[in-house]
RNA sequence: GACCCGUUGGUCAAGUGGUCAAGACGUCGCCCUCUCACGGCGGAAUCAGGGGUUCGACUCCCCUACGGGUUACCA
């Protein structure tokens, strides 16, 4: 067989010869050590948690150590383009601090190894194609998706391995008449990779390929044998051949991606081997996993729009909170380092693939939610309220109002008993920010919760008054608690719980029901923090009104 | 089915032959306390099972079970 001229009668309009591409993507002129990592989402818009997982490791890798991340649209399927989804890819990673040192953009590509959506690379695919043929490393198929079928079955009946590969390969050997004459016939055509794996020998001939993860170790598998499909009919390469081809031009040195990608790399390995190119340095990440009917299940784009990016920026999860609940479960030791370093930057912590689970992770909300408190409490109530803004902009229109002008008002109601040693961990994400704070705004203030059943309406009434009438703005706090205590003493409740603990018998309640009843009468709640500091944001006049109301 | 990866409390996990098997979240109890938080103290709860190897296995090997993933002209 003459595969040059098999390769000119395949692709006649391939003019340029791989080396002018090496040439034209030459090394990059980076410090020793330095990472080049990027990220390959398909454009369907849809980026969930998991993602962005995978994403922080590119970027930490890469930018702790002098290197670069890149992204590249990885847009071969044309069945599942999305309008306008790399605009949301980049915005959400964006929203959560990832961001890229060159490729797509929302202003067009950077940098000078693109372009960076593969569609636009079918020439160069095609350039590598044409030398795989011309070394006899592969060949056009014609089988039509009924052959394909068939062999499957014939597969399944004689228990055979699926796939096309060995002696299943049909159109392996086919002479150079024979595909010209269904060249002529303008039959439509793959090209697939005559692989060199063992094929239909017996099981100890099958040879093993030893392949250094990052994350995982040393990963020992079967070779690959599969004659699989480099370019599509419509000359567009699939993920495998795309992968090799820039990830090599691209000069990518850590190849991170799902697990569930394991066992295709023989076949990776393969391709890199043909082309005579060296292995990136692949890291396996673990898969965040769902619970399910009480089993454990990868997170999936279609079922699990809870976990989608979107999801948690509109909840109103702090970016800075959520990269944290990642980061913990991404490196084991990075609540540990937390512990000891609670106010470092993120940034700070040295971040190591040898530290990563290879085990699937559960999501967490309650974890996420716990974090996010300890993140919240460390950002000033100025900078809440202007996040809170932001996200009221967004997600809640009609909330911006109350807020907007208003922004004194908004941050001492968030500073609200953060200060001292002890401040309290309210928050966990904007949406109940906003349900926690809601009773400062009178559109959203009403009595939720009931008064305390021992206290009896006349009681009521008179605790209030009594209150209403004692009152005086510029109390100070224990001032102000006398006082309580007083009204409570004179109703028949006890001045302070023990006493009440002691001698149930001799008092209604305590002064904690009174409290609770002008808590209730103010906030519209039993639970809050505390009254006095409430009274003294909202100020004399609508603490009297709202007293006077439940009069 | 075949192949691959995995398996320490409810969850995330430390652990690399000798530990009373860390820690965090959650949960329960107590303390603090005018409520709720915050904080403090304490409790319950884990090495999937079976064989080896070894003086000694959570740690090494094998088998089984279970879970997950892959098996496309999807990525």
């Amino acid at each position: 067989m003459d595969y040059n001229k098999l390769a000119e009668l395949l692709f006649p309009h391939i003019t340029k010869a791989p080396e002018d591409y090496e040439t034209l993507y030459p090394e990059r002129n980076l410090p020793a050590g330095a990472k080049v990592t990027r990220l390959g989402p398909s454009p369907t818009g849809f980026i969930h948690l998991g993602n962005l997982y995978g994403a922080f490791v590119d970027e930490r890798l890469a930018h702790q150590s002098g290197g670069l991340f890149y992204l590249r649209i990885e847009d071969t399927d044309d069945k599942r383009q999305v309008e306008g989804a790399v605009e949301a890819i980049i915005s959400s990673l964006e929203f959560f601090g990832v961001t890229f040192d060159e490729g797509a953009s929302m202003e067009g590509d950077r940098g000078n190894y693109g372009p960076y959506y593969q569609s636009l690379r079918a020439e160069i695919y095609q350039t590598y194609v044409k030398q795989l043929v011309q070394g006899g490393h592969a060949y056009p198929c014609f089988c039509t998706e009924e052959e394909l079928n068939a062999i499957r079955e014939e597969q399944e009946r004689l228990k055979e391995n699926p796939g096309y590969y060995g002696r299943w390969a049909k159109h392996r050997n086919l002479t150079l008449e024979e595909i010209q004459n269904r060249l002529e016939q303008k039959l439509p055509f793959v090209v697939r990779l005559r692989s060199q794996g063992t094929h239909d020998g017996p099981e100890e001939d099958i040879r093993t390929i030893s392949v250094e993860d990052g994350i995982r170790g040393t990963l020992t598998m079967p070779e690959n044998n599969q004659d699989v499909v480099l370019l599509k009919a419509n000359g567009i390469p699939t993920y495998h051949f795309a992968h090799v081809v820039d990830d090599h031009l691209m000069r990518t040195t850590h190849v991170v991606r799902g697990a569930e990608w394991l066992p295709s790399l023989p076949i990776h390995v393969e391709l890199f081997r043909t082309m005579g190119w060296p292995l990136p340095i692949y890291c396996h990440t673990a898969q965040l996993m769902k619970m399910e009917d009480g089993n454990k299940r990868k997170l999936s784009k279609r079922k699990d729009p809870e976990l989608s990016l979107d999801y948690y920026r509109s909840e109103g999860y702090h970016p800075r909170a959520v990269r944290e609940y990642l980061l913990t479960i991404l490196n084991s030791n990075y609540e540990e380092w937390r512990l000891e370093n609670p106010d470092a930057a993120q940034e700070d912590f040295e971040f190591t693939v040898e530290k990563m689970s290879n085990s699937g992770t559960l999501f967490d909300l309650d974890k996420l939610n716990d974090i996010s408190k300890d993140v919240l409490v460390r950002i000033s109530a100025a900078e809440l309220c202007d996040f809170l803004i932001d996200w009221a902009k967004k997600y809640r229109p009609e909330l911006v109002e109350l807020f907007v002008g208003r922004e004194d008002y908004l941050t001492k109601i968030l500073d609200l008993g953060r200060q001292g040693e002890k401040p309290r961990k309210d928050f966990t994400h904007a949406r109940q920010m906003f349900e926690f704070i809601s009773y400062f705004y009178d559109d959203y203030f009403k009595i939720e919760d009931a008064y305390p059943e021992n206290v009896s309406e006349e009681d009521r009434k008179t605790i209030l008054s009594a209150y209403l009438e004692s009152y005086d703005h510029s109390d100070d706090q224990s001032q102000w608690f006398d006082k309580i205590r007083e009204i409570a003493a004179v109703n028949g409740y006890a001045a302070k719980p023990k006493d009440y603990k002691k001698n149930p018998e001799l008092y209604k309640g305590h002064v904690g029901d009174v409290s609770t009843v002008i808590r209730i009468s103010l906030m519209g709640r039993a639970m809050s923090p505390d009254i006095w500091e409430i009274q003294q944001i909202l100020g004399e006049e609508k603490t009297k009104e709202r007293i006077k109301k439940v009069l």
